[in-house]
RNA sequence: GCGGGAGUAGCUCAGUUGGUUAGAGCAUCAGCCUUCCAAGCUGAGGGUCGCGGGUUCGAAUCCCGUUUCCCGCUCCA
């Protein structure tokens, strides 16, 4: 994990947050090339969720909504942990657990019940960020930020299903961010207390839920490994009952193997009808929908894949980092799916002579208004490629003596290190046919 | 939030019991040299030693506070 965060600092993917004021606990800024790999999963997410879908459509709400939104839907009360810590053993409980839970100096007697217990009072731990709306800071003009995009999506389900004229079975989706006052963030991107989700929620008959779980844990799996996650390291976890959410009827993860071990990337849920319910009931709005073929009314139920695009890039970045030996010395490898690669191709003069500069800038000029690339000069050749392979750049194009008399350059892949002659001309289509094949490492 | 460890250039580090303008390698930039897989040559830029106080004639070095990161615990919709 250090590897990636130095190579993520060194490179320009990440930077902490406010770092010339001595960062700010679990913020991260994405730099140039971060900001276009996360684009680039985003991207792959909307493109794969909603655009090449009939059955979904896009939502972006905004962050701050009605402060009753969150009583409907159980964050003000269920978000707020009442936790005690013991200040001998260094313990910390959930108050409303504190009967069945082990001391951890005497783990046969519940916190507080021998003489080496130093109980502190039970302190309210609330998850959401609280603010102002308006110039005055008084209590009836607070509002939260959202910690999770899906009740936008819940609230406006009767304003997406008519303008859209969709009918069950059919999902909205959304990305933006959320906050969260985690009590322990961590992890570099892992855990931040500002996060970017990348949530669908789909609503289908009651009844026919169990069946669309199943298809989309299925198919959320399977959406990472398409994008060149091998497969060793991605697991399905059902949740335990017991540690359901206070919406949910069923819950799985997909899990990636991290550095740090297996943990979660996203959460597939069956939130039943809990949440259309409990916006009726508090709005008094009816959030039903009608069903033209057995002419009833009723509350669809909701599958829900919720992704954290912040922990999705870094599994991507994680997954990708690769170092070779090649003659005895290191080669870094960013093995990242050419879609998802921030740059996706480098133009390089072989030499500064020859007005070969000059011809790899046209070269630079036509395929940059395409893709993201990139024009590199200095060095050696294979120094340059080398600092593309550290960024995960899959194709290298080469002017050389012989491009200025025939048209031709090399073109270099970043994994199997090959190289082969192209006319300039069949650039433009051959990287377009390269960027759109599957592709596994 | 608790306990432990750490913070010197973009990165990895050195800096002798507090003592002159804080060093190295790599990286970066400008040239040179090179006809396809890095680290040849010349030169340059870059650090108020995390931040703020204090002790001292003098602090990167000692003391206090604070912040950030890492590990463990706790928590996690």
């Amino acid at each position: 994990m250090d590897k990636i965060v130095n190579l993520a600092k060194r490179r320009g993917f990440t930077f902490q947050s406010s770092e010339i004021y001595g960062g700010l606990n679990s913020c991260w800024d994405y730099g140039p090339l971060g900001v276009e790999l996360k684009r680039n999963v985003k991207n792959a997410w909307w493109r794969d969720m909603v655009q090449a879908r009939d059955d979904i459509v896009g939502i972006d709400c905004s962050i701050l909504m009605h402060p009753r939104v969150w009583e409907a839907s159980g964050h003000l009360a269920g978000f707020t942990d009442p936790l005690i810590d013991c200040r001998e053993c260094k313990g910390r409980f959930r108050a409303d657990h504190i009967a069945t839970a082990q001391c951890p100096l005497k783990p046969s007697k519940a916190p507080g019940q021998h003489d080496k217990c130093n109980l502190t009072e039970a302190r309210n731990f609330n998850l959401m960020f609280k603010t102002f709306m308006g110039p005055v800071e008084e209590s009836a003009s607070v509002v939260y930020m959202r910690p999770e995009t899906a009740q936008g999506i819940f609230v406006n389900f009767k304003n997406v299903q008519t303008t859209a004229r969709t009918k069950i079975p059919f999902g909205i989706a959304q990305i933006g961010k959320s906050f969260r006052n985690e009590i322990t963030p961590g992890n570099f991107l892992f855990r931040t207390r500002e996060f970017e989700q990348m949530e669908m929620e789909f609503f289908v008959k009651p009844g026919d839920d169990e069946r669309w779980f199943e298809y989309w844990m299925q198919a959320r799996l399977e959406w990472y490994a398409q994008l060149g996650i091998r497969r060793d390291k991605l697991r399905l976890r059902p949740h335990a009952a017991d540690e359901l959410a206070h919406y949910a009827k069923g819950c799985a993860d997909v899990e990636y193997e991290f550095p740090i071990g297996w943990s979660e990337l996203e959460g597939i849920a069956n939130r039943a009808d809990f949440d259309l319910k409990q916006h009726a009931e508090h709005s008094g709005k009816d959030l039903r929908f009608f069903d033209e073929e057995s002419r009833e009314h009723f509350f669809p139920y909701v599958i829900e894949p919720a992704a954290g695009a912040d922990r999705a890039t870094l599994a991507f970045l994680v997954d990708a980092y690769d170092e070779d030996i090649v003659d005895g010395e290191a080669r870094t490898v960013l093995r990242l799916h050419p879609q998802l690669a921030p740059i996706k191709a480098a133009v390089f003069p072989l030499l500064r002579k020859e007005g070969q500069p000059e011809k790899a800038r046209q070269i630079y000029d036509l395929l940059r208004p395409l893709y993201a690339v990139d024009y590199d000069q200095a060095g050696a050749i294979g120094r340059r490629y080398r600092r593309q392979d550290e960024i995960g750049t899959p194709f290298g194009i080469t002017v050389d003596h012989q491009t200025m008399t025939d048209a031709t350059v090399t073109l270099r892949e970043r994994d199997s290190m090959q190289q082969e002659r192209l006319p300039i001309d069949h650039l433009v289509g051959e990287i377009a046919q390269r960027l759109a094949r599957p592709w596994s490492r």
